[in-house]
DNA sequence: TTATTAAAGTACCAATCGGTATTAAATTAA
DNA sequence: TTAATTTAATACCGATTGGTACTTTAATAA
């Protein structure tokens, strides 16, 4: 067995609790002392175990995106609806998750691209990452339904990637901005009408 | 004449610059001494001609709305083109703002709305107000343009309202997101897709 | 029992936070 | 010149910031 005085927090259950208050309280917004209280850790133990607090914050959206991202996006990639459904229940997807009262609004990629600024630490290239991910994954996901014959020939996989990452980043937008559930379908329908022949 | 001690900074460029920095590092990211550096004011004049921190946020907020906001939006009512090319204006017009090396990456607004956290003093507010007017003024253009037979009579003007709203407020998430000027053109001409017909 | 190990817990660090009391300087009206 | 007025400028307040040195506690291996 492992010798010494045993673990009072698990790490991951403290990195779970540290995605929470930085997804709703933002880096900037987020102190040590906030996160001791949410993770019950006392402040050495998070060193100990995370790094400093930057690091803490770079292991968190990891975890977010690893949750939260890539489940829909893993969806997406197996469905075998029609391009149009699929689309609609990614979109719904995310749109769910916003509307989920356990968790802080928003989502926690989108907060941490729009906190981001030239030269603020690794913020500006951590949001980056995991969105230029994503949109890799959509253009395959196009890519693949334009070669099934599933959409037109004409249309471009490239575009059609860019603009629904596009729209996952701003339904939780939306949802900050304090849309209602109903006003979200809508948009959602609407936002499929760019693939109204496929 | 007036009489005192003259000022040293008139208040609206004291303003202006205190914009800047909130626009570029966010509520929590932007300190007093940043506003006292950009500012040139020191931080007795501050608090004296505009209130406390949230306050000289709230006017930043406020001017930047009705410097940028408000004259694009004014723009897209007064248009005579058709509604296709009176809201690719109204997006490049966005899109360009974002371009402008002068001035930060991203919107202020959108910041705003993101930063913004249940509870979080009136940020939250702040940013849905000026959201909403948006919304209502692309509202109206669409609700004309359909009375007017510009768009066809089986259209959704507050759909096609929300759908444009959350455009605008995806563009600058795009920026920050660091996608290229190439790309946003591409992804203003999909989101126009969903005015095909019209 | 006794070391050894590893984590918890306490207490502290200098620096910065938002905000203010007080003083010095610069102007005009009398 | 002097008094009144308005702003600038300095210096300071207690509280909080991110981060760490040090001590205590709880476990296992010898």
């Amino acid at each position: 067995m492992v010798r010494g005085r045993p673990r009072k927090i698990e790490p991951d259950a403290a990195l779970k609790s540290a995605m929470i208050v930085f997804w709703q309280k933002g880096f900037d917004g987020t102190s040590m002392a906030d996160l001791v209280k949410a993770t019950g850790m006392a402040k050495p133990g998070l060193y100990a175990t995370f790094g400093d607090k930057q690091e803490i914050y770079s292991k968190a959206l990891e975890q977010y995106v690893k949750d939260r991202g890539f489940p829909i996006a893993r969806k997406l990639m197996a469905s075998e609806k029609s391009t149009r459904d699929a689309v609609r229940d990614f979109l719904q997807d995310i749109a769910i998750n916003m509307f989920d009262q356990s968790t802080p609004n928003g989502c926690f990629l989108v907060n941490t691209i729009v906190e981001s600024e030239a030269g603020y630490f690794h913020l500006e290239v951590l949001g980056r990452k995991y969105n230029d991910k994503r949109r890799e994954i959509l253009s395959h996901f196009f890519q693949n339904a334009k070669t099934a014959g599933k959409i037109s020939a004409t249309s471009d996989p490239e575009a059609l990637a860019e603009f629904y990452m596009a729209q996952a980043l701003t339904i939780p937008v939306l949802d900050k901005a304090g849309i209602s559930q109903k006003s979200m379908d809508r948009f959602i329908e609407t936002a499929l009408m760019v693939l109204r022949d496929e």
